[in-house]
DNA sequence: GGCGTCAAGTCGGCTA
DNA sequence: TAGCCGACTTGACGCC
């Protein structure tokens, strides 16, 4: 695309609410664009997902809501997209707990639901206790365990984005500076 | 077909 | 009582 040798600039969820209104679809690029240009992203809420997480499939307001329908429906499990998911991550790597106000400003730049987010920061605890404590087991040392905790958190998220980035060999850089990195 | 992953469902406890 | 939480389960999906 013509548009990946623009450059990218910061931005904040403010910026994206603001501008959500009336140039979402200037505000919007495919995913595949956004992972070509993810090396000029820079700091902080950069928050910007405009796809749906679901789109294979019924919508995940409907899902998450319950949807109005009487009859049972068929169960469908929603895809975060790659984005979504490295924007999630990046949050909780600095929270693991989100205030109401923040869950919904989450999910409203992520165009998730707050069910969602909620449920994704429910289950990414749950995740990282149970491989910690999987971790403890096989390594008895609690005081290594305790001086690494923080380093295999970090190992895990960078896991959890090279999964995300399989084609894309480029890490987030959680030591502050939040800069795209080529990994080779 | 078995298995792992993950979003969502369920249940019980806690708190304001 | 509502809302959130952790713990655990369920069901869909992809990979081998």
């Amino acid at each position: 695309m013509a548009a990946s040798n623009k450059q990218l600039t910061s931005f904040f969820i403010e910026d994206i609410l603001s501008l959500k209104e009336g140039k979402k679809e200037d505000f919007c690029k495919s995913e595949s664009d956004r992972a070509d240009s993810t090396d000029g992203r820079t700091d902080s809420e950069d928050v910007s997902v405009c796809q749906s997480p679901d789109d294979r499939s019924e919508s995940t307001a409907d899902l998450a809501g319950g949807g109005g329908g009487g009859g049972k429906k068929k169960r469908s499990r929603a895809a975060f997209t790659h984005l979504q998911v490295l924007e999630l991550e990046k949050k909780f790597s600095r929270q693991r707990y989100l205030s109401a106000p923040e869950r919904a400003h989450l999910a409203n730049a992520l165009h998730l639901t707050e069910t969602q987010v909620k449920i994704w920061f429910q289950n990414r605890r749950y995740k990282t206790k149970r491989r910690q404590l999987t971790t403890d087991f096989q390594k008895p040392d609690a005081t290594v365990v305790s001086a690494r905790e923080e380093d295999f958190f970090r190992a895990s998220l960078l896991a959890t984005v090279y999964k995300s980035f399989p084609y894309r060999p480029y890490v987030y850089n959680l030591h502050g500076l939040s800069v795209w990195r080529s990994a080779l």
